[in-house]
DNA sequence: CTTGACCTTCCAACGATGGGAACCTATATC
DNA sequence: GATATAGGTTCCCATCGTTGGAAGGTCAAG
């Protein structure tokens, strides 16, 4: 298979694909006498992997471990759990941080009157809250 | 003051400020003879601002804008809001976004016996889920 | 043989920030 | 005045994952 093919197939761009393999998260791909990337089968199941790895938001750093330990047949899921569980811990500190801007934001967007008229309190916010951590 | 103390003051970087005054968020500051930028309490007032707007998680484009708004005194309240709004709601999307990831991803943990065992859902989801969207 | 779709490599950009080198200036102390 | 040190200046590089493009080679169909 040609890497236009296998992106299709496996929902990875050719981009990312040579970028993966460039970085050393996939090995080289074989090659046709053209010069050619030739894939398999494998290699979809593998970038298949990255993918659905990517979409859950791990950093390429920790795909790779997840790579090995499923290359690792005789691994520990207790490995894999670890790993998981300090992504999802990152996940929720995102998520905390987040929603407290947006409940900030949220409370100075129905304190503004949205009007012709120039007095705003959201531009008050930017103006004088830039200290006291007050979120 | 030198950059060093409006730094301080405005909890801005000397780095970023320098940064700023580049890609044209803020103008040019003055200069000594020396060739030190030199600054007003009212440039600080101006980077608190920009702090302030990071802070809540606006992206510089957006932080131009207010601050335009800002400058101009005859401003419509309405205007600010609008681009708050639709900050907010990006960041929704994001929150949601994540949530939907994590929640994903604390099922697959706690399925996940976590011990010395090879068997692990989580590797099982990442070899099988590529492609439906089910996060 | 030409056309168009695909492949190759290399280089640049995004957004916001930090790090560091090489060099200049200000200030305080001896 | 000499010197140490703390601060300033510019310029380049790295991050992280991804996309875009340019210049050129290959493949298949007409």
């Amino acid at each position: 298979m040609n890497i236009g093919e296998v992106a299709k197939a496996s929902g990875v761009s050719a981009k990312m694909i040579r970028y993966y393999e460039q970085t050393g998260l996939i090995p080289p791909a074989n090659r046709r006498e053209s010069g050619y990337r030739n894939y398999s089968a494998s290699d979809v199941h593998m970038l298949r992997f990255i993918r659905r790895g990517r979409d859950l938001g791990f950093p390429v750093a920790q795909i790779n471990e997840l790579l090995g330990l499923w290359r690792d047949k005789s691994r520990q899921s207790a490995e894999v759990k670890r790993i998981a569980t300090a992504h999802i811990t990152e996940l929720r500190e995102k998520i905390d941080s987040l929603e407290q801007i947006a409940s900030t934001l949220q409370t100075l967007i129905e304190c503004c009157s949205g009007d012709d008229r120039p007095d705003c309190p959201i531009l008050d916010d930017l103006e004088n809250t830039a200290d006291r951590q007050q979120l």
